[in-house]
DNA sequence: TAAATATTTTAAGTAACTCTTAAGAATTGG
DNA sequence: CCAATTCTTAAGAGTTACTTAAAATATTTA
């Protein structure tokens, strides 16, 4: 995956560079509103950070001249404005995103992370113990044998895989895999889990979909 | 960290309440403008969520009120408007951010984190001793090894464990981890140091749950 | 289109677990 | 040694999750 930043300030850059580096992206840099667009034209990018406040061309004027192209590629704002007008302007000129400066490094990552997502097609396999989830053709084998599961089952499993190891929090649940994002006050979670539990046929040694009580449910390898 | 919510339509109130307190955020909620400002003033709230319309006393006035005394806690709005004249009034009568209703749970939390996050230093990963505790994911491991704990039982080793060195008073105990503000004449805190010590089974050579007799507790390294 | 089938959600009783209380035992400090 | 405080245990109250069945929706089939 390959990111383009457009920022001036070497302290800021370096800094990006060399953590995206770590995390594996592949990083160019341009140090002024004009380069940046020229490079970003170039359609090499599968995603832009743009400074807000550059020299040359503004990064917002360069997030529109790009969008005129290019109008999936994702856009991520950094900048020291924090007024909301300001933002929406961003946000109405093309971007997908923004964050403010000083951010953490972790959070940046993770809107980034958020934006290629939906691209970058991800895995389409997963492993839960003697279990494998396939988003590609929707299947789920246990053993396997194929277990035959209604569309919020799996969905709902495939939550709980991509996020193997980590709680999963029932507001979160209900957000991600029902779509709900108010007044949450039923079951419907329960009455899945132990949908998934009979279907899988976890025995009393294969407590792969773990209940956290009070919080929600995890997917763990034993 | 203890959040007021001041809104008047359950649905909404109740999401919120619950998920934050999956967070591990401490929630209290106004059902009406005045309610909710009498509440505010007493001080005792990190982060305020206001609604632009509750009966009463508006949002925004409650908001004005309470910054004549509280400067620096930060409050974001919660609304259903999205003209941008209204939102820089609002930002004017002395708001931190505002969300738009209907507004996904994670972007909420995670603005909630950036208003947070210069007081809280925000970590989720605590250690003592051979002892880990991660707020992210709810788990305590000891030597790696993983340790069940109830919700309370969490709750008070992390107080203890972000405030690795420091006394923590019984009143204080209580306060932030029961969530009671009035005299306390009970025995839990006893009895959850207990069972905290038997399930991480410390042993003579590693009292990291120190008894300060007449006070309270301390979580210390050795 | 209507009937049949499958899926999703609601509801309610039951089971399991957590929290709090209380009381006696043990420990500590003066 | 005595008084105060803390530790430990166990039981009842309270809460949350599990399970099942039936009602509401959606989808497929005739």
């Amino acid at each position: 995956m390959r990111i383009l930043i457009v920022e001036d300030e070497p302290g800021i850059f370096n800094f990006l560079q060399q953590g995206l580096e770590e995390e594996s992206f592949s990083v160019d840099i341009a140090e002024n509103g004009n380069a940046g667009l020229q490079l970003a034209l170039s359609g090499d990018y599968d995603l832009l950070l743009l400074d807000w406040m550059v020299p040359g061309m503004s990064g917002i004027e360069v997030c529109r001249q790009f969008r005129k192209e290019f109008s999936d590629t994702p856009i991520i704002f950094l900048t020291a404005k924090d007024t909301v007008d300001e933002t929406i302007f961003g946000l109405q000129s093309g971007a997908n995103d923004y964050i403010k400066k000083p951010f953490h490094f972790e959070e940046l990552l993770e809107r980034i992370k958020v934006q290629l997502r939906p691209k970058s097609g991800e895995h389409s396999l997963f492993n839960l113990g003697n279990i494998t989830l396939n988003t590609e053709n929707h299947q789920v084998l246990k053993n396997g044998k194929e277990i035959n599961l209604t569309q919020k089952e799996f969905a709902l499993l495939e939550f709980l895989m991509r996020n193997k190891g980590a709680v999963c929090r029932r507001t979160r649940i209900i957000e991600r895999v029902w779509d709900i994002h108010f007044e949450y006050n039923t079951g419907v979670i329960d009455v899945y889990i132990n949908a998934l539990r009979k279907k899988l046929q976890l025995k009393a040694d294969e407590n792969y979909i773990q209940t956290i009580r009070g919080i929600g449910y995890m997917a763990k390898e034993l």
